[in-house]
RNA sequence: GUGGUUGUAGCUCAGCUGGUUAGAGCACCAGAUUGUGAUUCUGGGGGUCGUGGGUUCGAGCCCCAUCAUCCACCCCA
């Protein structure tokens, strides 16, 4: 038999991650509920027709796909051969498959939105803290199947519900101890802007794709880029004035109108930005007018937040306002507005700066030592006594060598051991160690329970 | 999806240009000593060298494939 795998970009999460994640995730959690927003779920899978085309062409090839049951069964032979014959070509097909994993939780959000509207309260705020999956190549910060944590207002234009995230934003990563995060902010009015001011909206994608890049691959290259995308000599001057903006949020902003002039998109960008600019009293909000951003849906602000520059990590959160995302799905008119948090990455950065508490690894409060079968018996009950104040407490399974017992303790980072030998139970006592400071103190058994309490 | 890295005991690794029964430390188990974790001493279990082919008298080492891993690109949380 084959050595038993998982497969690749999927992990096991053991006793330690688990407690380490469910720090993120209750931080995350009352956060969510603090602002008003209620939990949703939603099924592992959606209708494949419900997630293709929604994240544009790259997103597609990255969604798990289901292969169909019974494809064997001779009435559908035919049609299964047909429908393999199309996937070779590049086109999914129902014949073979019509169910996927879903890709992101803010999709199978605006599906649920646009099959409940009748019957929901707006604006409608929800949270969604569920397992994504990503056919992507694993690697750092990046993996197969990982959580999101997404907060969603739909119903609402009211840039009051930026701020409000912006907000949860700035709760979370302090509550986590990233104090240092970074929060970049941009609309894609701007870019819309800029996009016109460079010969059309249909430029839109060709120029943020190369922009997005100006950190990582610096001015002339992204230039080139530019002029592989097909912008001329002009327009890539235009670019280049966008890009050196600089100063703070103030003073972008004043630049930008300068740059771009009074139209349309640009005083709407402007006037998102700067109302969340003066309304969020946060220092770590940057506009940052590089940020575009892949998914094609966002129609208004767009947020990243990054780990602080200490952590070589991509980023950990995203979000933005998305005008018409249900109308994906047949029910226009209903704009949102969502960010979401990357879990998986937040704990390795957490794991990186070493900001996990050291408190969060313990269950178990105190271990009873099995002194022998009499014994046991006896602080059997006494332990089901201190269980029933509500305190965790476990016995040794069978009578060993105490050297044994307290590696166990060790091991399982139980604070206290508990003896209670023939000469304890005659005085009605116990000896209660402390595992850490190695300090044992004789307490009587009535005792014990508001001793550990 | 493209390019590269690595894969030897539970863990961290060593194993020279291919050459006898594949090693170390830690961990683990048993024993000695003790109603208290340590130290020490003695003994012990464990590896089809990621998997499958190939070259060779001979492969942990060379070649091919495959899987996993990590990294960069793409993209993204």
């Amino acid at each position: 038999m084959a050595k038993p795998s998982i497969p690749q970009g999927t992990r096991d999460f053991s006793a330690e991650t688990i407690r380490k994640r469910n720090h993120i995730l209750s931080t995350i959690r009352n956060v969510f509920e603090l602002y008003g927003f209620e939990p949703l779920e939603t099924p592992a899978m959606e209708n494949l027709e419900t997630l293709m085309g929604k994240y544009g062409e790259e997103g597609d090839k990255l969604i798990f796909k289901i292969l169909n049951n019974g494809l064997n069964d001779p009435k559908n032979i035919d049609k299964a051969k047909e429908g393999f014959e199309k996937l070779l070509e590049g086109k999914s097909n129902a014949s073979l498959t019509e169910r996927a994993l879903k890709y992101d939780l803010t999709i199978p959000f605006a599906r649920y939105v646009a099959m409940n509207h009748g019957q929901l309260t707006f604006p409608f705020k929800r949270y969604q803290i569920q397992p994504v999956w990503r056919a992507d190549r694993p690697q750092k910060g990046r993996y197969r199947e990982f959580t999101q944590c997404d907060a969603d207002v739909v119903g609402s234009t009211s840039l009051i519900n930026e701020v409000e995230l912006i907000n949860i934003y700035h709760q979370v990563f302090t509550q986590l101890g990233l104090e240092q995060y970074e929060l970049k902010i941009n609309s894609r009015n701007i870019l819309l802007a800029l996009a016109e001011a460079c010969g059309g909206a249909d430029k839109l994608i060709d120029i943020t794709v190369a922009i997005d890049k100006l950190d990582k691959i610096g001015l002339e290259k992204v230039k080139i880029e530019l002029q592989q995308r097909g912008l001329n000599e002009n327009q890539i001057v235009t670019i280049e004035k966008y890009l050196s903006i600089a100063g703070n949020n103030v003073e972008k902003l004043a630049a930008i109108e300068d740059l771009l002039g009074k139209n349309i998109h640009t005083s709407k960008g402007i006037e998102e930005l700067s109302f969340i600019v003066h309304h969020a009293s946060n220092t770590h909000l940057a506009i940052d007018f590089t940020l575009a951003r892949g998914l094609n849906y966002y129609t208004g602000v767009i947020f990243e937040a990054k780990a602080p520059s200490s952590v070589q990590m991509g980023s950990i959160g995203g979000g933005g306002r998305y005008d018409n995302l249900t109308g994906l799905f047949g029910v226009p008119n209903i704009p949102g507005i969502g960010i979401s948090f990357g879990v998986d990455r937040i704990y390795d950065v957490l794991e990186e700066l070493q900001l996990f508490p050291s408190g969060i690894q313990t269950s178990t409060k105190a271990l009873f030592f099995n002194m022998g079968e009499n014994e046991s018996l006896f602080a059997f009950d006494v332990l089901q006594q201190v269980r029933a104040q509500g305190i965790a407490c476990e016995m040794f399974h069978e009578t060993t060598k105490l050297d044994k017992q307290f590696k166990y303790a060790e091991k399982k980072n139980i604070p206290y051991v508990v003896i209670i030998g023939s000469a304890e139970i005659e005085k009605k006592e116990c000896v209660i160690k402390h595992l850490l400071t190695g300090k044992q103190e004789n307490i009587s058994l009535s005792q014990l329970s508001n001793f550990l309490q």
